[in-house]
DNA sequence: ACCAATGATTGACG
DNA sequence: CGTCAATCATTGGT
């Protein structure tokens, strides 16, 4: 309680204050000064008795002002003292009003409300967990750390709570402590209401800003609950299994143009149970991991652009067996319906490294191969695909170009790949 | 404990 | 505003 120290000093500092002008003013003038130094010897030690009352213990003083009370100068003393006060009254009146509260405090408390930690007790919080849950961008999956987050928060809000009302309840003790002091003072030297109104305020004052110390640093604590719990980075999980093989398969069989649009983001996200963003990150990330070290993602490519292939070819098959009339194009539509157009060039592509130099460079698994095989014997079948397949130059990187960016910088490294093998051109391993 | 993989963030750029 | 490139921070395998 060092603070209460301090404010017990700072107002034991206001109190002898006033004595001291008191003193000041009664000695030099006294009362005419004819009834003789007996006199002001009796004043001077009432006087001397009153300012050391502070000084000393609460008995001893008790039965100093007993007796100070029963002394017989005390009712001309107590007169002279109320005079001097209705002079100095007007000066310590004007002194000080109520200031305006606080703009820092006001900020504190609205940010601990709408954190809830201060106001209602369980309504609050949760609706600030909520808030935060949006905030942090939505997944459905993070519940166990939300509650976790909630259960600090109302750690918090506890400890805040328990904290403000010791406050609460010292400062009011140590009010009420003041007030009956100053009421027994009354007795012996003239204190208005408004003083002791006067003194409470200090005492308010100094105690809030104790409280707003309080408050600061629990916003300090809901700041770094918030930031280690809410921080999307730190509570990063790896994206399910199932979605990174959607994310793959999009973005390998897009490979010419691994830029989904919106809607085809929406579908993503919608699929992978993850939000937009996080598609978008991914294929911000993955292209940009993809171009940097392609020999590296040669395995997965081929792995994917089978798979595509073969889902496809599938398709493609039931197509024709259902009508032979089909037009070349309806296959596509089985396997994914919006990106049809750029799905049937990618898979070309895909097809075209495989048959080329670049895929007897890249370590592929037997079972992949077996894959193909089957693949190339079932799409070979296939009429529409005939052609294409057979004039693989019909697909020169040139050709299937539709955005110059991405395939500027990866086409061709993967045809240095082709002859150099995988890794080698890109081998930016560093980090 | 180390390290590669990976999701997220940040700042620059068109 | 979307993307790239670099970087951060965490995860998960060894």
């Amino acid at each position: 309680m060092d603070d209460q120290a301090r404010i017990m000093q700072s107002i034991g500092g206001v109190s002898l204050a006033g004595h001291s002008v008191q003193g000041g003013m009664a000695l030099p003038h006294g009362h005419d000064g004819t009834d003789g130094d007996g006199r002001k010897q009796d004043i001077g030690d009432i006087l001397h008795q009153i300012m050391t009352i502070t000084d000393q213990s609460l008995d001893e003083a008790q039965a100093k002002k007993h007796g100070l009370n029963c002394h017989r100068m005390k009712p001309a003393l107590f007169s002279v003292l109320c005079e001097i006060k209705e002079k100095t009254g007007l000066s310590i009146r004007g002194a000080q009003e109520e200031d305006p509260p606080d703009p820092q405090l006001m900020r504190l408390d609205n940010m601990l409300l709408a954190e809830g930690v201060a106001g209602p007790e369980k309504g609050g919080g949760s609706a600030a967990a909520a808030a935060a849950a949006a905030a942090s961008g939505g997944a459905a999956d993070n519940s166990i750390e939300h509650s976790d987050y909630r259960a600090k928060l109302t750690q918090i809000r506890q400890i805040y709570h328990t904290e403000l009302e010791k406050y609460e309840q010292a400062c009011n003790e140590f009010t009420t402590h003041v007030m009956n002091l100053l009421r027994e003072q009354s007795r012996t030297r003239p204190i208005s209401p408004k003083e002791i109104e006067r003194m409470v305020g200090i005492i308010h004052r100094k105690f809030s800003s104790i409280q707003m110390q309080l408050k600061q640093s629990t916003c300090e604590a809901v700041m770094i609950l918030r930031s280690r719990f809410l921080d999307a980075r730190r509570k990063r999980r790896n994206f399910s299994k199932q979605a990174t093989e959607i994310l793959n398969e999009y973005f390998y069989s897009h490979l010419s143009n691994p830029y989904p649009s919106e809607e085809a983001k929406e579908e993503l996200a919608k699929k992978c149970s993850i939000t937009v963003s996080q598609v978008s990150n991914w294929f911000g990330n993955k292209r940009i991991r993809y171009k940097k070290n392609i020999g590296k993602f040669q395995e997965e490519a081929n792995l994917y652009a089978a798979k595509t292939a073969v889902n496809a070819a599938h398709a493609a098959a039931a197509a024709v067996q259902n009508s032979q009339a089909n037009s070349p194009t309806t296959p596509n539509s089985g396997s994914s319906g919006c990106f049809s157009l750029t799905h049937s060039g990618d898979m070309f592509l895909s097809m075209q490294s495989l048959n080329g130099a670049s895929y007897q460079g890249a370590q592929v698994g037997a079972n992949v191969q077996a894959q193909v095989d089957t693949l190339r014997h079932v799409i070979s079948r296939t009429a529409g695909y005939n052609d294409a397949l057979g004039g693989n130059t019909m697909y020169s990187p040139r050709g299937i170009n539709t955005n110059g960016g991405w395939q500027d910088a990866t086409t061709p490294s993967s045809v240095i790949s082709a002859t150099e093998g995988p890794g080698s051109v890109h081998s930016d391993t560093s980090n």
